[in-house]
DNA sequence: CTTGGAAAGTCAACAAGGCTGACATAATGT
DNA sequence: ACATTATGTCAGCCTTGTTGACTTTCCAAG
């Protein structure tokens, strides 16, 4: 199959697409089909988008776990625990056990707040900022691939569809990300 | 690793790197913070992406990896193990717990092949199939919510980026999902 | 017909990474 | 002084992945 879609979207966009055919929809582009597909992109494509950073941390006894607050540790240097883990998603305990390891590890820093001493503020030690970027660089050159493939049209939708599809709760937090960031 | 520098913008940038709106980011759009951005959008996204079904899923005692069976045999109807475990990327131990679960629930029934003894065809029950919709029904407003929300040109980038994520193995398998379609 | 190999099922054991509940400690704010 | 907050930790449970070993059934080639 082509990447017809570039133009038609409806023409192009292969099988099951009935080209208005019957069809009561209104918007051809959105038929069961279509929807189908896009939910099944994103399962192999999460698959393909996880397996190179996958690889590098089975290799030090690390898991995605780790990766993700490596990560948005990265993204947020000295976080608090409670922000990572509204950010991640995950209870208190599970994260503990990720952090507990990654501080064991010499990978992460834990030091008390300053301003509120029952804060912990977490940040990569230069280990740990060596890890984020090989995991990182990884990634990165998948999704530098796949941009180029697609092209900057095609890049700005992916992003659009992405977003809409958070919940704006979990929107608000991607967003507040890059305004921090760095 | 030297990719990164290709453009002379590094990290920090945050937004600022595209003129915002309408902007010419033509030759922009490869920064590490666009790359970066892409990244977690597919971490929050695909948060959002299995929330609804796991709902749903959760009040019947099954689980993500149930649906992801259901999802294929609906799919791929009279599909046989081997295909399922090719698809899925688990291994037979795995599937099969999943397998003996949804057929102790009468949501999949599985039939000796008929050319083939030893393979055994599977299919959704009716109530596979109550299920199926249900969950799919949930996936899909989901997803065609924020396929209009972004619009179709959106869309098509959308697809496209994913599907250049893929290794060429998956992308296989993905497209030729398609044509099978039920 | 015998036999090798393929498809499937199963048992056992283990690990990662979620979860809940309960409890401890230190620091903060009222 | 006291309630609350931020964090850490123990214990136990669940799902879903893994390996390894073994069996049954069946197809197909020698």
């Amino acid at each position: 199959m082509a990447e017809a879609d570039k133009t038609g979207i409806t023409a192009g966009l292969g099988q099951g697409v009935a080209p208005a055919a019957g069809g009561t929809e209104q918007l051809l582009f959105l038929t069961d089909e279509q929807v189908r597909k896009g939910i099944e992109a994103m399962f192999f494509a999460y698959r393909a988008f996880t397996a190179d950073p996958d690889r590098i941390l089975e290799s030090r006894g690390l898991g995605r776990a780790h990766h993700r607050a490596i990560h948005f540790i990265h993204r947020s240097p000295g976080t608090t625990v409670s922000n990572l883990l509204i950010t991640l998603g995950v209870t208190k305990q599970s994260l503990n056990r990720v952090l507990r390891a990654l501080i064991a590890e010499g990978l992460v820093e834990s030091r008390v707040g300053r301003h509120d001493k029952r804060e912990r503020n977490l940040t990569l030690t230069s280990q740990g900022a060596v890890l984020e970027r090989a995991l990182s660089e990884a990634q990165r050159g998948r999704m530098r691939a796949a941009y180029r493939a697609a092209g900057p049209v095609a890049v700005a939708g992916f992003r659009q569809v992405l977003e809409a599809m958070m919940d704006p709760e979990l929107r608000r937090q991607y967003q507040s990300l890059s305004e921090v960031g760095g």
